[in-house]
RNA sequence: GGGCAGUUACCAGAGUGGCCAAAUGGGGCUGACUGUAACUCAGCUGGCUAUGCCUUCGGUGGUUCGAAUCCAUCACUGCCCA
């Protein structure tokens, strides 16, 4: 894998790079589509190309080993072939499942216990494992165990938990190390900063992750409960220690505006299931605000989703007919309205990475956060 | 013409003397959703000068301290028999 920077706004820290994987070539800033079990929710994978841009998309270590599980995965010849997409993909390792599963699982030194959602059955994730694992689905981009600590937890909690974290980032890395892909092309490994809110703890683990030296590092553990203030503060204490050449990706943000503000910080990288998921709830992102298209309002609204938007859905379809395909509960509305928020994702990090390479980011990242900020 | 059953909020439908402005479901409205157990979840859904008051359960009249609930009568609906 191989980074290059080629440009650091004047006024902040944004980037604009390009993230060369031997599945192709990833402008960043850039937004990840998220494909948990190896689907990204009610998009084709062409639409996903075609349509929407998406130059990379995520799936899930947890979910992909209980379903199909490693053997089909194996036999598949990785996640790639087994879903039909050439472009790079990045896995979660099951951190978050530690944080979000939380009732159905156990930490322990060794690793983390979980119990399925689907069966009961118990499974122990470790760091060394899920190595393994991620080695047969063959993500471009494989992430370390760790624990997703809650944004809202007190101190003593954090400093644990980012201990265990740091022991499991050493067996990790340790074990990466130790391992080949299995299909014959590269598979970077980034860690994963945690701390939760406290700044000592996340200079700390960003000082620790950095000196892993990986191809790249990951901020976790924010939009967890914190306040949003200090979610931008840890992102900017964590983005001074962590190497200006190597990728940084924040896990898991967010809304639009989260986006351009960590953008702004000098992260690199976005995934977030805000898209989809709101998107499937009736809840649309444009360039002037957000939307909910079950509002009576938009019920005689024939105008289109948004005139200047960036995919084909969003002059195709009025607003008053993706209201309707919601409130019946047609599936074309979820199809439509996801391709309509992640292009919009898409074209807000491509647009972002426009005014970086000519220089006058800030200003326009100003005035599109309180745009796409408002309530249509 | 005769018999039986029924008429409750936007719809369906429970409630058969006070705990009833009235269960539940649907529909409608509003909100939430941040490394996806999520086409999910939550709230509201008679009116108001709103920790209380007012008007409702086909119409009218009555019994009762008190009626959606009991009685009488009228209207309408469904089913069966002629």
């Amino acid at each position: 894998m191989k980074f290059e920077l080629l440009h650091t706004d004047n006024a902040s820290n944004a980037r604009a790079g390009l993230l060369t994987t031997d599945h192709g070539v990833i402008e960043t800033p850039i937004f990840m589509p998220v494909g948990t079990v190896g689907s990204v929710k009610a998009v084709h994978q062409r639409e996903l190309s075609d349509d929407i841009k998406a130059q990379i998309i995520l799936g899930n270590t947890y979910h992909l080993y209980l379903r199909p599980g490693l053997d089909i995965l194996n036999k598949a010849g990785g996640l790639h072939k087994f879903i039909g997409w050439e472009r790079p993909i990045l896995t979660d390792s099951g951190g978050f499942q530690v944080f979000s599963l939380s009732q159905t699982r156990k930490l322990k030194e060794e690793g983390v216990t979980f119990r399925s959602h689907i069966d009961g059955s118990k499974h122990l994730f470790t760091p060394e494992n899920v190595v393994d694992t991620q080695r047969i689905i063959g993500s471009d981009i494989m992430m370390t165990l760790d624990e997703c600590c809650p944004g809202d937890a007190d101190y003593d909690y954090a400093r644990k938990s980012l201990d265990l974290t740091l022991r499991w980032l050493e067996r990790g890395v340790r074990h990466y190390k130790e391992t080949q892909p299995l299909y014959g092309y590269h598979q970077s490994y980034f860690p994963i900063v945690q701390g939760c809110v406290y700044p000592d703890l996340r200079r700390e683990s960003a000082l620790r992750c950095a000196e892993m030296d990986m191809d790249g590092n990951a901020i976790g553990g924010l939009a967890v409960g914190e306040p949003t203030e200090k979610m931008y503060e840890m992102v900017e204490i964590v983005n001074e220690i962590l190497p200006k050449d190597k990728p940084r990706y924040l896990m898991g943000v967010g809304t639009p505006a989260n986006l351009l503000e960590a953008i702004e910080r000098g992260v690199d990288m976005f995934d977030c299931v805000m898209p989809t998921r709101n998107g499937r709830n009736g809840m649309l992102f444009t360039k002037n605000g957000t939307i909910n298209i079950r509002n009576q309002k938009w019920a005689d609204c024939f105008e289109p989703i948004e005139a200047d938007g960036a995919s084909y859905v969003d002059t195709a379809y009025t607003k008053a007919y993706l209201r309707h395909l919601t409130i019946t509960g047609e599936l074309l509305g979820l199809q439509i309205a996801s391709i309509h928020n992640l292009a919009f994702y898409l074209w807000l990090v491509k647009e972002s990475r426009k005014h970086i390479l000519t220089g006058d980011f800030k200003q326009w990242k100003e005035s599109t956060v309180k745009q796409v900020s408002q309530k249509l």
